[in-house]
DNA sequence: TATGAATGAGTCTTCATTCAT
DNA sequence: GATGAATGAAGACTCATTCAT
């Protein structure tokens, strides 16, 4: 728990930047699939296929390569989110799309959602980590809200905009992260269910 | 080793009640503010400033006692919710005011909902503690359900009711989850981010 | 494991001698079912019906109670033996019956025969409660020894009789402690074994 | 807490061997001297003068190293009843010097033969690891019983061959096995004991 | 660059035992 | 004569991390 942090952080850059996008790739996957308390650095030694001290050489700690798993779940969703915002429509279809499309990530990759949303912000040590994740989610936050921007349109003041786009984001994190955490609940169909929350949200 | 399963409620408790809720207490604030991952029976023992046996003696084991402290954090936000539920009052503005006291709930008591919501249902071994912890959850949304089909009137049919009940309960959730949980993130101002929320969410 | 034995034996007679007795029953019952080692002082206040301390107000600690429950499963073999031993036979049908009886014993109460002769002879602070059982052991070797001396008639020295009854309860005590200890074993049927088992020990 | 069981044998173990020797060797001794119930893994650990974490990179847990040690015992026999039985001589005076060398065996290593013989079979959970330890004793007998066959000679069938060998077998460990465990009982000359047992069992 | 070997700190849990009442 | 409450010591086992090589 006691960080001690006398471990430079001797990146071995160069050749082993494929070591550790391999490493990352596994992080991703295990923490996905089993929570990332579940997974201990010798897990994901053994899945790599390396030793566990060797994983020392890549990352400082164990935190902070978890903090960038979460960093990059944060970062294919930003790619999914971009795609759909860049295929011209209407800015109200693009909205919807944008927002279905942020929707269908968290419930196909509920792993890396997982990652990137219910990381447990840090126990107030780990500024480092914890803030670049927080800014991957900015940024991801940034492309739904320009969609939010376009769809109110010029007349819509700045701080009108960010209130309808939070409380948007907040809405469908709230749908994503029910679904996922809570799948023993008597819940609606989910298909239905979905199409009525962005409906609601938006055209309304 | 082979005898597993005799754990009767050690002690029926008679005076001794105090000791419980003085556990369940200091167990929800730590579990509140590092999360159930990072609170032990040691910390939490140590909070209460007992020995890490005595706690066996009023739980049969730590999931017993994070369920617990579960269960309660629902039953208090039950017991406010109805307290608003009965407050005589037009449907729409009954609905409000549950939504509103809900999410008041969840910034006031941050650490009873953190507990509450985001538990991680358990890995699906623990039947029991878990379930009581859904069911706890289940009657609260029921709550907010009944509301709302008091607002939607007798037109909406049963399915109509559950999927607009369960979408709201949904952004109310995603808001106060994230509020909560990522305060470091640049919010809007609360309270107008709060009405505005609550606003979209019931005046269509 | 260190036994600080600053613990008067306080017995509560008198009356208590019933009391007494039922939690040495139970213990019996518990430690035959389960092995000494899955039993705990806990287990048999439960059974008993009282609490964990007034176990202490009969014995002075857990080993003096099994001690006893030792001793007296040697003593009820002991009384079936002398029963055996007792009915009017020749020295020939009376050795054969005495030890019969001894195997019989063993294999209808293993409980009871673990108690006895397995009870891994202290690691050497217990004198006292070692010494009983053990005292209580004898007593039945003699009770076979007896019958050994019969059979082999007045012509055969103190020497003499003492080393073929010791060679005849070893091998008793060896088919039955394997029987019992090694279940899995691919034996040849029980009870033609036994016979022939008896039938090699005496008759030649 | 969820993923129980990738306990794969943690290292190949290229050098190292011989601590896995090492722990072995103290944990024969330990076991043998206090039995299996009253030594720890801590105990072994310290022992060796290794931390107890340090065991598990030898071993996937306690029962493993136990039954390995069982096993070993069970093989340290064999060899040297083998051996005696390789040498020429009548089956008669074989059968004799392979059953005292049985006996030798367990007086001059005790801790040895008490874990092979005295290590409570397992309460039914751990197939594996008793399955092992049951084979090795099987196979010693099996040398045992093979002597007994070539004694009777050809006219004896599979099933009289089976049943002297296992009374034979159960005698022999009966004498070895009380005199380990009961070394204050009063016994005869030892010697004496030995040759008068042997010569019953064989000369019938 | 990588690893074999090791460990201190920590996990949950059970036990025999005590002591004030 | 009995117990409710409590505990020190110990149980097996896992973890992130280090260090010499």
């Amino acid at each position: 728990m006691l960080v001690t942090s006398h471990h430079l952080p001797r990146k071995a850059k160069g050749q082993g930047g494929q070591r550790r996008e391999e490493i990352l790739a596994h992080a991703l996957r295990l923490i996905s699939e089993e929570g990332v308390h579940n997974v201990s650095t010798r897990r994901i030694a053994d899945a790599v296929g390396i030793s566990q001290p060797t994983l020392y050489a890549y990352f400082p700690n164990r935190h902070a390569l978890v903090a960038e798993v979460g960093q990059r779940a944060f970062a294919s969703l930003a790619d999914r989110m971009r795609a759909d915002a860049a295929a011209p429509r209407d800015s109200a279809s693009r909205l919807l799309a944008v927002a279905r499309s942020y929707v269908r990530f968290g419930l196909e990759r509920p792993d890396a959602y997982r990652v990137a949303f219910m990381l447990e912000a840090g126990s107030g040590e780990d500024k480092g980590g914890e803030d670049k994740v927080l800014a991957a989610g900015l940024e991801t936050f940034m492309i739904h809200r320009s969609c939010v921007a376009d769809y109110l349109g010029e007349g819509a003041g700045e701080d009108e905009v960010t209130l309808v786009a939070q409380s948007m984001w907040a809405a469908l994190h709230g749908l994503v992260s029910l679904l996922i955490a809570r799948p023993g609940f008597p819940w609606a169909d989910r298909e239905a269910l979905i199409e009525r929350h962005l409906q609601r949200l938006i055209a309304l």
